[in-house]
DNA sequence: AAAAAGCACTTTGTAATACAAAGTAGTAAC
DNA sequence: GTTACTACTTTGTATTACAAAGTGCTTTTT
């Protein structure tokens, strides 16, 4: 029978714009929320959406800080972010390598 | 500014049951309705319902034929499909590159 | 001091999507 | 002649995505 090429693909990375949030917080120590707004092109609302689902998760963990006297919202991997990340992406290589 | 990691992905190809398909197809020459339902454990509506999903996107193509006298309809990948989803292949390896 | 603007949301509402379960039509095997 | 199989379609529900507008707080501008 026919092996399932999807396996270990976690649902909650399925959604392009968790996709990109992680990947960005893969290799950047952090982000505010107007950087991601405009990386991903997406309005306020969808883009908190998200980011309360991924924290929700236990996938990131949420900042708040200053840049002087401004609020400064920042978003930040953690552990378990990084490991079903990791998973999810050794899944897709997987499944890469299946169909080359 | 920071480059968006996920430009390139094909919204069609966000499901993991379309991205399952999808996979198969590239290296099977075709799969029949059954196969694929047990390879991807999902119900027949559900199943149907992305298959048609994939047609009406032009990725792959229904083949209705026999094993002797029984009805054996196979889903075949069209050049478009083959196009489409190498290119969201390259937009995830991109992605990944990023990541590592 | 008042108005405008920015930040990071929350709320609201709508439309799309996913999915299970049940039904269907046409064989085919028992 | 009932049962089973195949490949659906239909129905209904629940979840999700998303835009748009509103909110509370602060800061900058006038």
């Amino acid at each position: 029978m026919l092996k399932n090429p999807i396996t270990g693909l976690n649902k909650v990375f399925e959604s392009r714009i968790r996709l990109g949030v992680m990947s960005v917080l893969m290799v950047n120590e952090e982000i505010n929320f107007n950087d991601l707004k405009q990386m991903l092109q997406v309005t306020d609302g969808n883009l908190a959406t998200h980011l309360v689902n991924l924290e929700e998760n236990g996938f990131i963990k949420v900042h708040k800080g200053f840049i002087g006297k401004k609020t400064n919202t920042t978003y930040v991997i953690t552990k378990a972010g990084e490991k079903a990340f990791a998973e999810h992406i050794t899944a897709l290589e997987n499944m890469i390598k299946g169909v080359k």
